[in-house]
DNA sequence: GAAGTTACGTCAGCCTTGTTGACTTTCCAA
DNA sequence: TTGGAAAGTCAACAAGGCTGACGTAACTTC
């Protein structure tokens, strides 16, 4: 359809086809993105949304509930209900805030980590193959396009990660 | 940790901290990946299975159920549910098949085609801008690490799209 | 032609994870 | 002191996964 050359360079990686390859390609990698986690998780009373939260307060120790709901984009409730079993098990601390005692700044314990540890290391080793048999130049397009591909707003989070601990 | 280079190549995107963001970066691309789809979703009685199911069916028409079955990775009762309604309300019409009447091959109505243009079009308008903004080097790199990150039996699936036709 | 297998549909029941709405408690800040 | 933000809770519900069991038609094999 759209295979003419305006510029000097060829289009035709914008062609429906070449778009719905696209589509595909993340359908089908989601997919795997998510099942070693999914097949760790399974049997344990826990899931995916449990997992998330877990990422998320290992990556930024003492956050805020509402920093978390923020970041994951459910309702306080959804979250509510993950985050009550996780710190019945034990695997989240719930601190009250010390400037702010409404605030519960979030940690995982010795077996959160535990549980963090075994979920990352799984969903990096299939990363890192995939990035080793990709190769850097491709590792820097594939997150070019992912960061092109998010909301404005999700991507703002998804760049300002790494400062939004306590 | 590991920022020695064996190789002539630096390994420095193979550090912890690229594969987190790796992650992190799936995570957030693939909410802004199914989030115009949703939109338009919402409100009408269908979701994100009901938009799985259109996608592949225009995209193989007159797939059977067990091949959807197998390309979507849900149990038959799942999918089964999906697909009477779509039939209910006149998107897809499943024909007996000729040469084995057990089979159903199933085929996008004209209602069902507009409802799948309106989806594929929101979806690719996302996936042109990305592409467009990160340009045709990075679109390869894209879809490389994309396909390593498949589980092998899911990639052969899709690389074979576009055959599994009737 | 009988027996077994395959493709599909369906009933019933369960789980996870999302939703809305209403309400309370705590506590900071104007 | 009062308004509003942060957090938690209860109840009810829906989508979309799952398992297990069962039925039927049609194809395949002996």
């Amino acid at each position: 359809m759209a295979d003419q050359t305006p510029s000097g360079e060829s289009l035709l990686f914008l062609t429906d086809e070449q778009l719905r390859k696209g589509i595909e390609a993340m359908f089908f990698a989601y997919r795997g993105f998510t099942a070693d986690p999914d097949r760790i998780l399974e049997g344990m009373d826990y899931g995916r949304a449990h997992h998330r939260a877990i990422h998320f307060i290992h990556r930024s120790p003492g956050t805020t509930v509402s920093n978390l709901l923020t970041i994951l984009g459910v309702t306080k409730q959804s979250l509510n209900r993950v985050l009550r079993t996780l710190v019945e098990d034990g695997l989240v601390e719930a601190r009250v805030g010390r400037r702010d005692k409404r605030e519960r700044h979030l940690h995982l314990t010795a077996k959160g980590q535990e549980l963090e540890r075994e979920l990352s290391d799984a969903q990096r080793a299939r990363m890192r193959a995939a990035y080793r048999a990709a190769g850097p130049q491709a590792v820097t397009g594939f997150r070019q396009v992912l960061e092109a591909m998010m909301d404005p707003e999700l991507r703002r989070q998804y760049q300002g990660l790494k400062e939004g601990g306590a």
